[in-house]
DNA sequence: CTCCTTACTTACTAGTTAGTAAGTTCGTCG
DNA sequence: CGACGAACTTACTAACTAGTAAGTAAGGAG
């Protein structure tokens, strides 16, 4: 029986294809949709441009797969334990350090904010693709409101729903102010935020 | 004495230079800075690119000017008795039926939501104008928070230019959410923005 | 009538864009 | 060894990009 000839490199190492992605959000979330080229990844990954062809044909193919990347990171990250065991204000805090860390990596935005504003340019895949994900987003902000007011942790007025999509919207927006002006502004509008929903204010994070 | 002759055709007629301005800045807000070019502006008032470059050399003159002339717009319109005379409430009223009527012009956005996504690619005297012009709308809506805070009319927690901050972005981000989904996305936003403002709703508006 | 300015058009450049087609290299399987 | 497919590269196209330079039509001033 052969002991499986050195786990070091599995044959399933789509590495270029990860790389390719990686590359092409941070190009996403730093300058949209439009003012990227595939010329900027192939360079940015030292390889030329049609290898980028070879993994996504056309760049609405690139946009999807990005779109549904973050769509099953999302999937993944509300189950996640560490985050379930929390209650609705710790969640909540929870989303507003991804926005915060998207701030920290170069000032980038997030998915909807970057891909909105082309959007009338944006291949019919790509638009559903968006729409699926921003409803899934909104669609978890609305539990935990719902949840966190029935514990009386979170406090605001109206439907949890109209709430959930305001406060998405408004911190899509707070990157935007961050890019324009400085981090000021974002914290401004975070604090904000955390002012007029928890009452009790951020419960502490364990130490990362 | 010559009675002028014929005043019809004013001397001073720099027609197209506005109508380069009116179609660059709805392909802005409808597109995007990117994702628009001389060519469609040309196409659209049925010139030739060149006649754009006549007028606006460079693409970031172009930008420049839309921004400024915005710029003039708000500063014209704050003064407007029409406007002065209202109470806070009433002027706060006014500036949502502002980014209704560009959600009603085919789902526009506003500048400052078009021109912060791809503000890493801008030139250096696009990005001035831009912090200057959001700087000015900002203080405005301080300026009227404040008023309202103090009539009683408007209601808010924490400092004002943290609220108009905070209120600027939610309405930049409704307009996105309402190209992503449709109308009712955006509604349920300001209806939102309303219920947590306006202890006494919204005041009627004199008929258009 | 001539000159000059304004507001363009025609014709062009150099660079970039997405996308394609035809190889090439390399590891694996039979 | 030889075929094969995966992951590329090289070489290309057609369209579009911002921007420029030179020419032109028209109106007013002297």
């Amino acid at each position: 029986m052969k002991p499986s000839p050195l786990p070091s490199v599995p044959p399933a190492l789509p590495d270029t294809r990860r790389r390719i992605l990686d590359e092409a959000e941070a190009l996403l979330l730093t300058r949209g949709f439009q003012a990227f080229s595939y010329q900027h990844i192939a360079k940015a990954l030292n390889v030329k441009p049609a290898a980028i062809h070879y993994h996504f044909p056309t760049k609405d193919d690139l946009g999807v797969a990005l779109i549904q990347r973050q769509g099953a990171r999302l999937a993944k990250w509300r189950t996640l334990p560490r985050l379930t065991e929390l209650t609705p204000a710790a969640q909540f805090g929870e989303l507003l350090e991804v926005y915060i860390s998207h701030l920290r990596r170069e000032g980038q935005l997030c998915y909807f904010g970057s891909l909105s504003v082309g959007f009338e340019v944006l291949g019919e895949p790509m638009r559903q693709e968006l729409r699926r994900f921003t409803a899934a987003l909104t669609g978890w902000v609305t539990e935990v409101l719902t949840a966190g007011r029935a514990t009386g942790e979170i406090r605001f007025l109206g439907e949890p729903a109209a709430k959930a999509a305001q406060i998405l919207t408004t911190l899509a927006g707070a990157l935007q102010v961050a890019r324009v002006y400085d981090a000021r502004g974002f914290d401004l509008i975070i604090g904000q935020l955390i002012v007029e929903l928890l009452p009790n204010g951020l419960p502490p994070r364990p130490a990362a």
